[in-house]
DNA sequence: CGGGGTCTTGACGGTATTCAAAGGTCGTGG
DNA sequence: CCACGACCTTTGAATACCGTCAAGACCCCG
């Protein structure tokens, strides 16, 4: 079983020993799931996060109309079904794109660690803000460029994420998302998406598909894309450690 | 001056005569805004979030193509800016909309909280997951509804949202918002929004502009809405208060 | 009375959708 | 080892939704 990285819990404010020992504990015994395995439906009971150790889940919703908004793809390190605490069902289906590991962590575990420990609360609570600034950035990407940007722009942020949860080998991306799966990321649909890869194929900046996709032009794709956040670290406002 | 209005910080928590203290002195001395105020610009370097009292603010991310998306309109109760908490400069513009009344609050001052009061920290935890449901459900709007749903869906979230707020009278939404701003919102043209509010008003279920908007059947609005989230209240999970 | 901001309407064009069908690839079972 | 089927990609043609451009009306405020 893969280890549990940890480069997503200390992005924020970097682990104390007992802080590592903690997440250890945490993720002693993860499970597997096959692709396609639905780890929890939009609707169910949420009682628990997972730490996802291996593989790439998505997060959706599912619209009336029968269409899907894929709200996320998780890679390696992220914490999923977080958004869950607030609500009294789960508000999104969570979905193995790829065979997965994962371990399963209690919201009664998380509320034990906000009391213990202040430091590791406003990390998390970072982590969230990340996610939610990730969400406005998707979100006027969606409302406001074109097919052909927010395909690029998928790219690049495929390959950031990708290279610090290690699934980047150089500049490809070992992405299990089909056509379809991106098309339910950025709001389209197959057969458009389908064109602007080609499109972007012919301009030399993206190649291959399902499985394998190779940026050949990083900074060609950067220049259309409009988001280039940079995030804090260590701010000095953060409380200190139970350990420090 | 309007006094700070506590419903967005009890939703998930009652408040404890303590914490209602403490953000009774962090709201002690609230500054006023005029319409069109740039509270802080995208961009700038970010020390404190507002809380606010009175008035709507827009939250707003700029792109090169001189299109704006509205990410959010904030209503009075709203903590404005916290997203910026883990960016090294503030990720989106904050303007006031209509006359603002809101307090000033240093990141510090919400780190010491976090050390001093477990249970409230993890509200507040909470309060931003909401946000971050509100931001994929108008993602999956954006992405996958057609224009006419996504103004029938802002009208029914101004209504619910707004009646916390106060800002409801009976199904009239005191909403300075223009159709280039709902447009903005919505990821469309102010042109379309114009065409699509006037077959609202032909579908007999909203009429108004600018400044009062009313509803006149929100069940009928209700319909063609796909969101309807239910939130928890109280978790099990969430530690003790600092007074209890 | 003038002017900026907002709403309204029409004509036109383009981007993306829809519908449909064919070609590729891979794993599985006969 | 080949055949089959599931899944994915590719392409074409017709259509629809929404954007763009432009101009006029309205209204409140100075």
């Amino acid at each position: 079983m893969p280890p549990f990285p940890l480069h997503r819990f200390s992005e924020f404010s970097a682990l104390t020993l007992r802080q590592r020992e903690v997440l250890a504990s945490l993720t002693r015994s993860p499970r597997r799931y096959p692709r396609r395995t639905v780890l929890r439906q939009e609707g169910a009971t949420a009682s628990h996060v997972w730490l996802l150790h291996a593989g790439w889940v998505g997060s959706s919703i599912d619209l009336p109309s029968a269409k899907r908004q894929l709200v996320k793809v998780h890679l390696p390190g992220d914490v999923l079904g977080s958004t869950s605490m607030c609500l009294a069902a789960a508000g999104d289906t969570l979905a193995a794109l790829s065979d997965v590991v994962a371990s399963m962590v209690p919201f009664d575990t998380l509320g034990q660690l906000f009391a213990d420990d202040p430091r590791m609360a406003a990390s998390f609570l970072l982590s969230v803000q990340k996610e939610r600034v990730a969400l406005m950035h998707k979100l006027a990407e969606i409302g406001r460029t074109s097919a052909y940007e927010r395909v690029a722009g998928l790219m690049l942020d495929l390959l950031t994420r990708g290279r610090a949860a290690g699934v980047v080998d150089g500049n490809a991306i070992d992405a299990p998302l089909t056509q379809e799966q991106i098309a339910d990321l950025l709001g389209l649909t197959n057969v458009h998406v389908n064109r602007m890869l080609r499109k972007l194929n012919d301009d030399g900046l993206v190649s291959g598909t399902h499985g394998r996709y190779v940026i050949a032009d990083e900074a060609g794709l950067a220049a259309s894309v409009p988001f280039h956040p940079t995030f804090a670290h260590e701010p000095a406002w953060l409380p200190e450690a139970a350990d420090a």
